[in-house]
DNA sequence: TCTGGGGTCCTAGGACCC
DNA sequence: TCTGGGGTCCTAGGACCC
């Protein structure tokens, strides 16, 4: 078969990034998250490999990561600096013998390749991208999009490896069930009700079982993923963003209701005047707040009409807001908005 | 002790309509 | 006493990803 599917995924982009412009820091633990202040709330976003091997990953609260590795040099998150890294990325992907390209975050995309020689394609790739960026990548290659993701992470770092039908239960029948792309904790727990733990339980899993517990569409995708099959093709279409959201962490927790108001109404400003500055109209909004003791809840309305006006959305907002119980203290406040003409 | 911020997609179930 | 079947729209909320 000469149709191939790469997945091409940058290692440790964001450190790689600040390590790009900062040479003295290579070899480094780098820790980029948050404002760069590790005293404060927040959470890694990416830490070098020094780093991890400290036991600082993506998710760790920085006040632990400066615990575990307290030489680490902390830095904030520059979103500017990799979105244009990621955007060089893409167009040198573009620029390669791939028939189609599809973006699947800053630092990873799907390379849809006809060739009958794929690993040469693969290591092609890596160094123009070095050429182009100064950054590794890994290539996983596979026949569909789920080998190809799964073979990534056999590459790392700065590999190539391939995953076809024939090596999928081999190489991944005795993992986990959730070490699959697209099975998280969630899903995980469910089919282990089912008595289905590995990959290979999830290959030879009673297909109306599958349907009954998890409905006509996840079931089968479910059970196929368990034999590597993946039928999504490589799709290019640039896509519209359907949504956007911001949130904040407060780093004193709010006690008074009058307070949350007033953030919630400004953050909704903020935002909305940005989505209105690019010329899109807002059609729903979602509040999301998260109450001390950890819980979060997210109510949304649908507007009556789509509109631009920060201050008529910012209204819709509270009055969400309201229907919510007044708990105390308030940790987190965020808010999402729809937009219009989908 | 501490738990970010940015997204997408799917499903259940109620309201309402014919 | 019995109360279909199909459809859309809406909200809540689950789940996953980087």
């Amino acid at each position: 078969v000469a149709d191939w599917v790469l997945h091409v995924d940058l290692d440790q982009f964001i450190a790689a990034v600040e390590v790009l412009r900062r040479p003295q820091l290579r070899g480094k633990p780098v820790v980029v998250g948050g404002d760069g202040d590790p005293t404060k709330r927040g959470v890694v976003s990416t830490a070098s490999y020094e780093a991890r091997e400290r036991g600082v990953r993506s998710g760790v609260p920085l006040k632990v990561a400066v615990r575990r590795c307290p030489e680490a040099v902390f830095l904030p998150v520059d979103q500017a600096a990799y979105q244009a890294a990621s955007a060089v990325v893409m167009a040198t992907l573009r620029d390669t013998a791939a028939s189609r390209v599809e973006v699947a975050g800053w630092d990873e995309a799907f390379l849809a390749v006809d060739t009958e020689d794929p690993a040469a394609v693969a290591h092609d790739i890596q160094r123009r991208v070095l050429l182009a960026t100064g950054l590794h990548c890994t290539v996983g290659i596979g026949h569909n999009k789920l080998q190809a993701k799964m073979a990534t992470g056999f590459g790392k770092p700065a590999g190539v490896y391939r995953i076809t039908s024939d090596d999928w239960l081999p190489l991944l029948g005795h993992q986990p069930a959730q070490s699959l792309w697209g099975i998280g904790p969630g899903l995980a727990k469910r089919l282990a009700a089912l008595d289905i733990a590995t990959v290979a339980d999830l290959a030879t899993a009673n297909p109306s079982t599958m349907v009954e517990a998890f409905g006509p569409n996840i079931g089968p995708w479910l059970a196929g993923m368990g034999r590597g099959r993946y039928d999504s093709p490589v799709d290019d279409t640039p896509r519209e963003p359907v949504s956007r959201s911001r949130e904040t962490t407060f780093q004193l927790d709010l006690a008074e209701w009058v307070d949350v108001r007033e953030e919630l109404a400004t953050l909704t400003r903020t935002l909305v005047s940005q989505i209105a500055a690019e010329g899109r109209s807002v059609s729903r909004v979602y509040v999301k707040v998260r109450f001390v003791p950890f819980t979060t809840v997210i109510r949304s309305r649908k507007l009556a009409a789509p509109t631009t006006d920060p201050e008529a959305v910012a209204d819709v907002a509270l009055a969400v807001l309201e229907r919510m119980e007044k708990r105390r203290p308030v940790r987190l406040l965020g808010i999402r908005t729809e937009f219009a003409g989908r």
